[in-house]
Parts: structure tokens; sequence; C-alpha cells
DNA sequence: TTATTTACGCTACCGCCGTAGCGTAAATGC
DNA sequence: GCATTTACGCTACGGCGGTAGCGTAAATAA
């Protein structure tokens, strides 16, 4: 089949765990490719043949690790949208705040990661899309805005209390931006 | 007065001039101390004793180049806001993004750093929220919701488009994320 | 078996941020 | 004048991300 010396199949999972390790221990920053190689029991110039970085390295890292957001639209959009953006704000709360931030730094420095970081949270943000127009389509958010600019006015503040403002991401506030968008209940 | 040798004033300024020169060619990324202490005529050492890191030299830099957004209140909210959250968006995007990552990233790393950037905001969120508020008050607002989610609901997709989506800041995008705020205009 | 191709380990290196230590310059207090 | 204090320049260093080059191992093709 192909022609030289197989790649040892084993040494991409040795580097993944190594990297959980060491990202568990020091996040990104503290992440050396020296160490991940060193407790992987491999040369670092091995690691370089498997990502071209140190971003995409913990980006497939995260990728391996992540699991899917089990969800199931109901017959409620309303009641979809808040469990949803509630469950995006407490992974983004649990998640370390310098890990998402040195991810878009690295994001806006190579389009490559760019790409990859945005696949990451595209399912979230596609789920919050769909429940949002189908919230729409069934009458239930009045305005005639986008739904993608919805979404926004739903996602991107949590990113930037997050990434700018510093202020903590508690379940009321997400409740709080629902009901800003959605407008308040009304009583049947 | 004070006891030993004073500082050279001069050598401040030149070395902030020199950042400003590194970071206008290389971005955040490829400004590096040695050659602004370099071009200074400097040493690495003394600029450390001005500023502890990196990031701080950029903050400060930023802080130093920043003028005032001039700013006065009209007797049209609306209006107002409009015009601040364009500004603002324009703002952003003539920043070169990773300009603005780079330093969340580094406002998330160090507490210290992070009060000196979200100082660098705050002229212009203030006077976001003051216009948010008086809108509100004068019944143009329908929504109850406090003023400060809807700051973040003008802003945060500023923020959330540049460092997440990357997608681009348009003044149609700032004005369509207004509408989507404050509801249509009433026609008089 | 032999040539070829690819993977791996290793060493050395570059530029980077940030720190330590030391000699010296410039100010003040006595 | 003289001790003290602070600033400055300089050198050296450590750890980092990332690259280049080389010898060698493991596979295939002939």
């Amino acid at each position: 089949m192909t022609r030289g010396r197989p790649r040892d199949t084993a040494i991409e999972g040795r580097l993944l765990a190594a990297a959980a390790e060491e990202l568990r221990r020091g996040g990104y920053e503290g992440l050396s490719i020296d160490r991940v190689a060193e407790r992987a029991g491999v040369a670092k110039t091995t690691l370089y043949r498997r990502w071209a970085s140190k971003a995409e390295l913990v980006v497939a890292l995260i990728a391996s690790m992540r699991e899917e957001i089990p969800f199931e639209p109901s017959d409620d959009p309303r009641g979809d949208l808040t469990t949803l953006v509630v469950t995006i704000a407490a992974g983004l709360s649990s998640t370390p705040t310098s890990l998402i931030a040195d991810l878009a730094a690295a994001s806006a420095r190579d389009p490559r990661v760019g790409e990859s970081v945005r696949a990451l949270w595209a399912d979230r943000h596609g789920a919050v899309t769909a429940v949002v127009a189908k919230a729409q389509q069934a009458g239930i958010v009045l305005s005639h805005v986008a739904p993608a600019v919805l979404v926004d006015q739903l996602v991107g503040p949590l990113y930037y209390r997050l990434l700018v403002t510093g202020e903590p991401l508690t379940p009321d506030y997400a409740r709080t931006l629902m009901l800003s968008v959605l407008g308040p209940e009304e009583s049947p």
C-alpha cells in the first residue's frame, strides 16, 4: 500500500493524553510542548509531524474530549432555548477563561486554527439557531429580525462577559438574556 | 526630595513611540520587547522597570494613543445609540482583530492587565449604558430588562463576531442590533 | 536482496519573554 | 567630601515555541 514506514498509531493517543494532563495542570499557557513530548515518551519533532502548532494540538485535544450536547427539541421552543443557553453558559463558565481567550487569540492569528475552533462551537450555535428559527415561525418571537442576529444577542453576551467584562455567567443571567430577546411570556 | 538618581523622563516617551511603531508593523505578536528597547536606545531591563510585561506595555501604549469619543447626548436617544454602537463597531473593526484577542487573552491570565484593559473600553460602554437608561426612562425602550443586559446585547455581539465567529462588523449590522433591542421605530 | 520511501529520535539552533547580578551614573542627606 | 539611594546599561541565563539536518528504523516495490 503506502510506501514508507507507517506511523505509530499509538503515539497520537499518548500525545493527546499527555497534553490533556498538561492542560489540566497548567492551562493553555502552562502547557509546554517539550513536556508533552517528554511525558508521551516521544521526540518533540514527532509531535510537530502531527500538529503544526501548539494551538492545533490543543484544538485537536478539545475536539477529542468533547461530548455532544444531548439535545432533543420539544414542542416548547421557549423552554428549549432556555435550556440551550443555560447549558452553553454553564459550559463556558466551567472552562477556564484563559483557554477560551487563548483559542480566540490563536484563531485571530491563524485562519486554519480559527476554522477548527469555530467547528468546536458549531453544534451548539447551530442548535440555538434552529430553535430560534422555529420559535419565530411559531410566532413566539415577535421580532422580524434575522434569527442569526437573535442568536448573536443570546450567545454574544456570554462571550462578551467572559472575555471582556469578566463578569460571571450565571444561569439567571442566561435566563434574563432569553427574556430580553423573546419578550415576556404570554399567559395563556 | 526623593533620594536616588531620578528617572529619565524622556525614556518612557521614547519607549512608547518605539512600541507604537513595532505594533503598527507587526501587531501584538510581532512586537518584540528586545526590538522596542533597541529602537528606543535603551536597555531591555530599563523597559521592564516601567512595565512588568509585554501586555502591560501594550495596554499603556493603547491608553496613551486613545482619543476620547466626542459624544454629546442629544434629545434623540435612538439616534444617539445608533451613533454610539456604529462608532464602537467601526473602532473595533478598524483595530486588528488579533490585538483585541491578545488583550483578552492577557486579561484572562493577569487580573491586573484585565483591569487596565477594561478601563480602555469603560468610557464607550459607560456612554452606551447611560443612553440606554435614558431611553428606557423616556419610554422608548419597552423592555423592562436591566440596562446593563441591553448593553450586553448591543455590544456583546460585536465582540462575539470579532473574536468567535469571525464575521464582519458592518454599520448595517450595528443598526440591526439596535433595531432588535429597541424595536421598530414608531411612526409619529 | 536491494533500493526507495516514510517515520522516528536526536542534536543543535533561532528568536522570544522575562529575570538576576553587577558595575556605574546621578541624585540627595549629612 | 562622603555615604546612601535609585536608575541605567550590560551580560548571562532559563524556559518557551518552532525549525533544520542527520542517522537510523520499518515498511514496500523490484
